[in-house]
DNA sequence: ACAAAAGTGTTCCATATACACCCATGT
DNA sequence: ACATGGGTGTATATGGAACACTTTTGT
């Protein structure tokens, strides 16, 4: 039996969400675009696999990395019996992508308008967004999508992206100012019209 | 490199939220307790093994079962490269237990009273109890731990029993049959001394 | 009559929602 | 001067939390 991983890595582009592809050269599916991932390795743990392919194929680093949920049915995959255990990672639009990957062809596709995916990658698609949708109430989900510093319009557009829905943003800014998640720094992003202040997460 | 599964069966006795141990006959940790579980076979989903070993080791059958977290450490068992997939799982009180159990000495233990257990099933207990009381929050978890018809006493016995914390009857009372999760039965339970009206899920 | 569990309302506070205008800057 | 995105407050609705007594039955 054996047993991969798979990565639903997101970021933000032009105001929506996208996640990265890859498109696969060998059969099953070849020409088809999967996830990034692959194999667990005898002395690694699976979160390191993770990370490894991540770095491998999609050239990116110590990322925000969770796992999501193991997919184990037996049909799953045409070359035999192979489990794998998913996760979703996420990258701020800045960092510099496809930078050292290793696969063919990778590239991001908005959410809502994917091509057709290998093996039962949508449905771990599926499963990644919902994900993230629900723990955006909850938690800091979302951070992980923005430089260090960012403006809250910034973090607006990435909430935006997120629940596919547009947000009042006085209602907003309320929000995540009275729950402490956020601080604000003394500095000013001066780019545009009218300077916005910048802030950054607490803890 | 082998897969297994391992489960987390809870159920409430005593008003306490309990759950059920294997006492384990071989090596590594004989003697020690550990969770019910067992390897995946070649042509079984995850999902499947699950529920064969809940049937074969606690013979409970058709119980709630949900997939929790995959623990993939590699030293994690001594025996070699096994990443295990945990679910949790749900009975009535009712219902007969251990009946079945292929197992040598299975026994029931309050969540806050366990003994020493093996690998790291410790860290997969605390897991599943977190979220469960997660999602007491905004789910109907808690309903497959009581027979189809119950009173509202019962079923705040339940949500105590998770939080391990009392709960205000009246708000209690009020929340359930506002969210609309629950509808009454014409019957009654005549056991005690003021008979209680049964209630049963929607859905 | 008494013990035991069932059942029932109101007040208060915190949080979410709906909604529109002025401000600072670059061109 | 104007276009662009930054920034701000109030009123209302909704959900959670605190809190005590009466009712029904069996013994």
């Amino acid at each position: 039996m054996r047993v991969t991983v798979d990565i639903v890595l997101f970021t933000i582009r032009e105001r929506r969400l996208h996640l990265l592809l890859i498109r696969r050269l060998a059969e099953p599916f070849a020409g088809c675009f999967a996830l990034p991932g692959g194999f667990v390795l005898p002395d690694e743990s699976v979160d390191a696999a993770a990370a490894r392919e991540l770095r491998e194929e999609a050239g990116v680093e110590s990322v925000y990395l969770e796992q999501l949920y193991t997919f184990g049915e037996p049909g799953r995959d045409p070359r035999g019996r192979i489990i794998t255990v998913a996760y979703y990672a996420m990258v701020p639009q800045t960092q510099s992508l496809q930078a050292g990957t290793d696969a063919a062809d990778a590239a991001w596709f908005p959410v809502d308008a994917l091509p057709p995916l290998a093996f039962d990658h949508l449905a771990i698609v599926q499963y990644a967004h919902t994900r993230i949708r629900n723990k955006l109430g909850y938690t800091n989900v979302g951070f992980e999508l923005l430089p260090a510093k960012f403006t809250l319009s910034e973090l607006q557009v990435v909430h935006e992206a997120i629940l596919g829905e547009p947000l009042d943003k006085r209602n907003f800014r309320r929000r995540v100012q009275l729950q402490g998640i956020v601080k604000p720094t003394k500095e000013f992003q001066a780019t545009g019209r009218k300077p916005a202040q910048l802030f950054r997460f607490k803890d």
